[in-house]
DNA sequence: AATCTATATTCCGCAAGCGGTATATGGTGA
DNA sequence: TCACCATATACCGCTTGCGGAATATAGATT
């Protein structure tokens, strides 16, 4: 992959925010949503960005698309996110991403959630 | 720094070259131009990009404009950086520029270049 | 079949970015 | 002062990206 490739794609705080939390595991599109606190559509069309460039993958589970980072990675990639994750760690917002998502992964985990 | 603001620096193939040089060591617009191989219009534009947005800082010498990266880079500049350095030894463009930098700064270390 | 839920897509208007042409600036040297 | 060199800026047209409103799709449920 184009190393000019990946960062379009993490040119967006968006995708940022999407990316930084899918480095947690994968998550579904509506846990994304609330998780963000932006609309469907806007959080739908990042994603679709980012699946289109190869940055996730996404799996069907009945109603729900469950994105995900893709299991190989470029050096590149793989690269980018442990600097993405790194970085992460200094911004609010993505703390609070993450604060955010561990509450939701707490409160899933005996509820037979597919994510 | 806010992390999407590197990002956004970093998304641009041109952008790429010159900051992946400027890791090197100061050097002024005209042998960037050369190294690159692109229009004086294209190179000072990009070039001004980086200025604004803080990822390079200038000296005048003479005629001559010096770019350089900043002394003090923040956490996620340094980090994106040091990023950009391994990543971009996989990329034929890198290299290459690489190469002809190398080349340039043999033939300048005994002419009394300001760069 | 009709409906519901989750997600994607289309269309729109707007702003930003990019590359090029032409021109301006600012320091240097005759 | 005048010409010259290195660099920057203004303007233009084009493309891309972004966000939102509305609509479409596709699986699930009744």
């Amino acid at each position: 992959m184009e190393l000019v490739r990946i960062y379009e794609c993490l040119c967006d705080r968006t995708r940022l925010r999407l990316l930084h939390l899918l480095l947690q595991g994968p998550l579904c599109v509506c846990h994304l949503q609330g998780l963000l606190d932006e609309p469907q559509v806007k959080i739908s069309k990042h994603l679709a960005y980012l699946r289109t460039r190869g940055l996730v993958t996404t799996t069907r589970d009945g109603n729900r698309i469950i994105y995900a980072l893709p299991a190989k990675r470029s050096p590149e990639l793989a690269a980018n996110l442990a600097c993405l994750q790194d970085c992460a760690a200094e911004e609010a917002v993505f703390r609070r991403d993450a604060r955010r998502l561990a509450a939701l992964q707490a409160r899933l985990r005996d509820s037979g959630c597919p994510c």
